[in-house]
DNA sequence: CTTGGCGCTTGATAAATGTCAAGCAGAAAC
DNA sequence: GTTTCTGCTTGACATTTATCAAGCGCCAAG
């Protein structure tokens, strides 16, 4: 059944479609379709092989892997993020695995018809070129973070940048549940109990899901964010894709102005 | 001062390169030139602004990023391989620092003159799309190494992925220092010697930069290696490519059989 | 040949993080 | 309204990793 075009209009201005052509983009959602899955489905398991290009409307999808009995959450995304880009484009097998954590809508989009409009189209081509170069960018920033922070430094820097997507204000709401939280910065719940603890000097309080800052001068000095590590950008422009949100080009002069 | 046709022509059927036809490959290398460096030479910094894609022909470089006091190594490039191609693609600046380990010869390619001729030929650009699906996905096995194992699983799995690499002999040549080794499994030069001590009861002997094995399967029951997380592929495909030696296609199943 | 420097190993100790258990609060199910 | 379940916090203890120091061996410089 083809795409509704309400469906597909919903992406053709975001990301790296708005870089495409009318012919171009109807050639990209060829075979597209839109589902709606509840929350806590298993959309993909590590090792799958792919088909579709995953383009997540609304809801929020985690994408994690495993090993042994343990297991970690590599990213939570939120609405309009594509995910599994890269496998797609190299014609290769999931390496990650993706659980909705809300009720999701996801739109589908073949893995031909995207490799077929880039081979076609050089400039929408490229586009998806900025767009993995920007993925990549962002998971650099993440293993910096890992291999270069202790787990009370990783809090600190997620609560500020987390304080900068959702408008500078003194309180912000925690996107998602605590466990997941911990699984993402790479710690137990238990010591994500206790970092947030340890933040409290800082002027961290938290009440459930409700995090507020009462000193974020303190929260900064231990935190020290980089733009070499850290992505302060507004959530709002998450839409715009990472090509965008990781481009930050000449960001340390700008800091430092 | 132009590139010197047999400088260019090292490159032509590697990578992404061998897919881009005469005029593309023109294209992409206006204004390329050969330059050599010693050993300890500082390429990049973090924070740089990026006005070339780097091509290792011959030495060994290190990709590196530090954070207040702490250092670590992000990859150890060996000849032949491209480095800041997402930085190139995007126009942005480097996230990554990069030193030579040794000697090196490093082919710099104008960031503009790779841009152009992706732009111009949409097989040649989907090829670089290929070659940073193939970098994106190299570091999801790296952070999911970090996340998911402690210091002497990763010790373990490298030691066989090394092993794998270096042609399934009984003994292996580590190709650097222990200190860069101990930087890029991230932890302290201490800690590697320790791993390495907590191996020799799974039949590994070390001595200088030689490996030995005696018990292959003891050290693989202890490492559990994953083509999820390692890429046990030979040495001398390492000129076809991040695209190549990511795609893996069917893997879980080539392992089963 | 001698001296100095560097890489590495080992020991002792400190810090960070994980594991296990118990209890609380709130929400969902009955 | 009651019961059950889940998420989270806190305590106690175990394990992993870092830090600091000392010493050895080897290589480079003089």
């Amino acid at each position: 059944m083809p795409i509704r075009n309400s469906d597909a209009e919903r992406v053709r201005h975001i990301s790296f479609f708005k870089h495409a052509d009318d012919s171009t983009f109807n050639l990209a959602m060829n075979g597209a379709f839109l589902q709606r899955f509840p929350a806590n489905t298993a959309l993909l398991m590590e090792g799958d092989s792919v088909d579709f290009l995953y383009i997540l409307l609304d809801g929020a999808v985690e994408l994690g892997a495993g090993w042994k009995s343990k297991d970690t959450t590599l990213a939570i995304l939120r609405p309009i993020s594509t995910f599994i880009l890269a496998a797609v484009v190299l014609e290769s097998d999931a390496l990650m695995s993706a659980v909705t954590l809300d009720r999701s809508e996801i739109l589908m989009v073949p893995g031909e018809s995207l490799r077929s409009s880039m081979k076609q189209d050089a400039k929408f081509g490229f586009a998806v070129s900025e767009e993995l170069a920007g993925c990549y960018r962002g998971l650099v920033r993440s293993i910096k973070n890992h291999k270069l922070r202790d787990s009370t430094e990783r809090l600190a820097n997620y609560l500020l940048t987390q304080r900068a997507r959702q408008g500078e204000k003194d309180e912000i709401v925690l996107p998602h549940e605590k466990r997941v939280l911990a699984a993402l910065l790479g710690m137990t719940p238990e010591n994500l109990s206790r970092a947030f603890s340890k933040l409290s000097d800082k002027g961290v309080s938290v009440d459930g899901a409700h995090v507020g800052f009462s000193n974020v001068a303190a929260l900064e000095r231990l935190a020290r964010p980089s733009p070499l590590i850290d992505n302060h950008y507004a959530q709002d422009r998450n839409t715009l894709g990472k090509a965008y949100t990781e481009r930050q080009q000449g960001v340390l002069d700008q800091k430092k102005s």
